[in-house]
DNA sequence: TCAACACATTAATCCTACCAATGCTCGATA
DNA sequence: TATCGAGCATTGGTAGGATTAATGTGTTGA
């Protein structure tokens, strides 16, 4: 076992007792024991909304406290909501989604099961019927889950962690009030092309297709239209995902 | 300005007062009054907790709170470090930190001036220096700036956060303790190559060069030198920054 | 057998007190 | 007038106590 210092009395000795996931953390009152960490309920508090808001562990009231499986998503999410409410801005954070999506795309796909192809298809069905049947509802679950599922197989929460913080942010920023239904069927149009070249196993061209698709949300979203005709290109080609590839 | 919510009435006070870095939080006394937060000073300070471990601030003893740049890197440290103490693997954040320099080297190249080659040039021969007059020291100083130095014109603080949290994990889980100094001088072989292949521009030769040397990482890491000729070219496709791509 | 009640546990919140370090004010002294 | 230092107010750090309300458990009794 490694011995990590997280700055903190109290989050080291979680990491140190060794809890698994599921496991009773002892009441606050213990803790101020001199026989577990000898401070005061206060302090063991402080630091306990610490590991709270990061995700690792499930304070129920009166109940007690609970070690929930590690979970890359809240740290970057409540850091970059933080950021983007400092006025950083959303751009920054989709281009490392959309980089980090590109760099694993092949071998995410390579991992994909049938049943897993199964699932991104449903979420295809799903959001066509939205968007075919009126009134019209923005297929924003299925999107999330569309994309989180190419890459659900690839066992690493770093990674993970990062993709699920974007839809969080995405929703969050409300990115979704840009929307307009051309562009929504534009895109569910690549995602039915991406998922079709997966299948077939041209996952080059998906991954290319992909990185088409990402850069649909800024020309909606861009207020000033007249970019589009002049400086649009050359700022995708900066701050989107365009992996940087010879043809 | 947008409306965020952080989960908590003390930070989303901070972010709505529009607090710019270096300026003065009130003190905890002030903020527990009703023209304020109107909470207790010890709710108060549960939260600034999370604030200061996040980096968002810095709580000086009796002297006050400021309020600090936006930083990525503290959110990412705690909560990955957290994640090595509870058994996730080092490389998986070694796996992103990979795949996210490979996604951004060409335009992050691209960035770079002739002051910042020369920071890198300094990088370079201060390893050498080091590594060639006895007693050995490690490098490590220098192995950190000479990678965060190809990507510091990217401006993007999320990219930036991760690539720097991947040193201080480096640093935290003693990757250094099983370098020998073979591996010392193949690594800043590369590294004097890849500065040179920036240097004419050959970006993507410089890439290639950057994915083989972090796998070098891993062949001497790796207690099993059995594996080197059976499976550790399977392994290290999987594991490391094999950038997907047809030659 | 099962429902109702009593009791212990526990997180949530607030308050007071004390300490120690810091920084400022003001007056004494050269 | 300039400078040093004592004294004081501010402020974060820590501890402990008190109360509340929700939850779970065990006991009692019809």
């Amino acid at each position: 076992m490694l011995d990590i210092n997280l700055g903190s009395d109290f989050l080291n000795y979680i990491v140190r007792q060794g809890y698994q996931p599921g496991d009773r953390l002892p009441s606050i009152q213990e803790l101020t024991a001199d026989t577990h960490l000898d401070m005061s309920a206060n302090k063991v508090r402080e630091q306990l909304e610490v590991a709270r808001a990061l995700g690792w562990v499930e304070v129920r009231s009166k109940r007690g406290t609970r070690v929930k499986h590690y979970n890359f998503t809240p740290a970057v999410r409540l850091s970059a909501l933080y950021a983007l409410a400092c006025g950083e801005r959303f751009e920054s954070f989709a281009s490392l989604r959309n980089h980090v999506e590109a760099a694993y795309w092949n071998e995410a796909c390579a991992l994909l099961t049938a049943s897993d192809l199964s699932g991104m298809q449903a979420c295809i069905d799903s959001a066509t019927q939205k968007l075919d049947s009126p009134p019209i509802h923005i297929p924003n679950p299925e999107h999330r889950r569309f994309h989180l599922g190419v890459f659900k197989r690839l066992d690493n929460a770093f990674v993970l962690g990062i993709l699920e913080a974007y839809w969080d942010l995405y929703e969050e920023v409300g990115v979704n009030r840009y929307m307009d239904y051309d562009y929504l069927r534009r895109v569910w149009d690549y995602h039915a092309r991406i998922l079709q070249l997966i299948r077939v196993g041209e996952f080059d061209f998906a991954r290319q297709a992909f990185i088409e698709h990402t850069r649909l949300l800024w020309h909606e979203r861009d207020p000033a239209p007249w970019r589009l005709e002049s400086g649009a290109q050359a700022a995708a080609q900066n701050d989107l995902a365009t992996q940087p590839r010879k043809e």
